[in-house]
RNA sequence: GGCGAUAUAGCCAAGUGGUAAGGCACGAGUCUGCAAAACUCUGAUCCCCGGUUCGAAUCCGGGUGUCGCCUCCA
């Protein structure tokens, strides 16, 4: 079956015609390691993740790099000010290499934790010096490229078109911009590529230039092609590089090879909170470790995100979330009852809904939609083995880890004697000391349930 | 000023020409000593106005609202 995925290039969907038969290589925006991040920053790794399951499902072999952005970009273009690894450096009496190793680890794990199937390079920019300074090079030679007293630029002005993404018209863009721009550059849209450290900068490397810093953009397009080639398949990031990291990405390929240097760009829409984009100032960001301290674990927030696709903003709110945890529960709930059934289910059956999964997923990464038939699967009257095994299949794809028991947290042993006591209680039908004890396990923090087979107690 | 997105039940949301997927919450019921949990059932004509069409949430025109980007950002 096709897969479809929409090209921000062509701002049309498409059948996915990979270079190499069955084989997909693809190149991820990775994070800047300056801070822990946020659920925001981690929807798009979830999205990366969706397209390699969906990929890998429909029985291709990946080769995909995502890079580790651990040299900092200046806040702006006027060579002023810090870049957010200092920054952050400042901020916790470390040096930025240290920075960057920590937040590389955190981040690491939290894909672990989401579990995230991890591209199968992830490569740093402070490891690929030599290659951004060739790339520039080739850059130069080909004359894309001018010096001013500290800086190199990308001259965008020699390309035929810049801004293929997002169609944009420069000289429109001149007219309402609000912001002036560096005097030293030719064109408002140039870039810088690489730009000589002052005397304290921290982050530096002795090249052609001297002891230099690369830009914003150089890293992605000298380690793409370090991993991929000149061209490969799919360039996913969030919707944000969309304007500036992509079109200088694209620029810096045409400067270097003259190609765009992949055929299919994905991005991920953002993940608002209440409606309202997150932010500092606003007070509303959130990391995997806020959610689990209200009580959501990280595969709350990947069922979550299946409740949205990809291309549309997806809104965060605390009703949400806690929508998503009961309907997790749920589902593994339905699963295990499949698992224990014992209806024989037709090859027939299986095998439309095994296709409508199929055709949803190919069709963009429509996870609402191969959700919905998830469900459709667990609501079935017939509960058997089958359906259990076809779930488990899918879960290839969602990664919700459907088969695993959620964690029994070790009960302290004051609850366990408030059960016990609770227990002889019952037995001698003593329901208001039962209730009475009930109410005083739930004061502690945890939840009994009275089945068929005795009380069953767990963490709120 | 430019670019772009979006408006579907209380909430999160699919659906892009053929008569509104799914999840959560609410309510009702089954179960229970009661409760919780679980299970079953229940809800919308799709921002407004006009047009095209046998037929529109879905296309076209106009309007209104919301959000994002144009400065680092997933």
């Amino acid at each position: 079956m096709d897969i479809f995925l929409y090209n921000t290039l062509t701002r049309k969907k498409e059948v996915f015609k990979p270079i190499e038969e069955k084989k997909a290589k693809i190149y991820t925006c990775g994070p800047t390691v300056y801070n822990f991040a946020h659920i925001g920053n981690l929807r798009a790794y979830l999205f990366m993740d969706t397209l390699r399951r969906v990929l890998k499902y429909n029985g291709y072999t990946l080769t995909h790099a995502m890079n580790i952005t651990d040299v900092g970009h200046l806040v702006s273009d006027a060579d002023e000010g810090e870049d957010k690894m200092l920054k952050a450096a400042r901020r916790e009496n470390k040096d930025p290499f240290q920075i960057a190793e920590f937040y590389t680890e955190k981040f690491i794990e939290d894909l672990d934790r989401l579990n995230i199937d991890k591209p199968e390079i992830i490569c740093r920019a402070t490891h690929h010096i030599k290659e951004m300074e060739q790339y520039i090079q080739e850059i130069i030679k080909n004359g894309y490229a001018y010096e001013t007293d500290d800086t190199i630029y990308f001259d965008t002005s020699k390309l035929d078109k810049y801004g293929v993404l997002t169609n944009i018209n420069v000289e429109e863009q001149k007219a309402g911009a609000r912001v002036d721009f560096d005097k030293k550059k030719k064109n408002k849209t140039d870039f810088a590529l690489w730009i000589k450290a002052p005397e304290n900068h921290l982050m530096k490397w002795n090249t052609f230039w001297g002891l230099c810093y690369p830009g914003w953009h150089i890293e992605c397009s000298a380690m793409s092609r370090k991993y991929l080639g000149e061209i490969f398949d799919i360039h996913t990031g969030g919707i944000d590089h969309i304007p500036i990291h992509h079109e200088n990405e694209i620029a810096q390929s045409k400067g270097a090879t003259g190609k765009i240097p992949a055929n299919y760009w994905m991005h991920c829409e953002f993940l608002v909170v209440n409606g309202e984009k997150m932010s500092k100032s606003l007070n509303n960001l959130y990391t995997l470790n806020d959610l689990q301290e209200r009580g959501y674990s990280p595969s709350d927030y990947r069922m979550f995100n299946f409740s949205s696709h990809y291309r549309n903003k997806i809104n965060f709110t605390f009703e949400a979330i806690e929508s998503a945890k009961s309907a997790l529960k749920r589902l593994k709930e339905g699963y295990k009852i499949h698992k224990q059934g014992e209806a024989h289910i037709e090859e027939k059956t299986i095998t439309e809904y095994e296709n409508r999964f199929l055709e949803a997923i190919n069709d963009d990464l429509n996870m609402p939609v191969a959700m919905s038939i998830v469900w459709e699967i667990v609501k079935n009257q017939k509960k058997s083995k089958q359906f259990a095994n076809l779930l488990k299949k899918f879960d290839l794809v969602l990664g919700l880890k459907i088969d695993e028991e959620n964690k029994k947290d070790e009960l302290p042993q004051e609850i366990l004697e408030l059960a016990k006591q609770r227990k002889t209680a019952r037995e001698n039908k003593d329901w208001t000391k039962s209730d009475e004890l009930r109410d005083l396990i739930l004061a502690k923090g945890y939840i009994v349930k009275d089945g068929k087979e005795g009380m069953t107690i767990e963490k709120k």
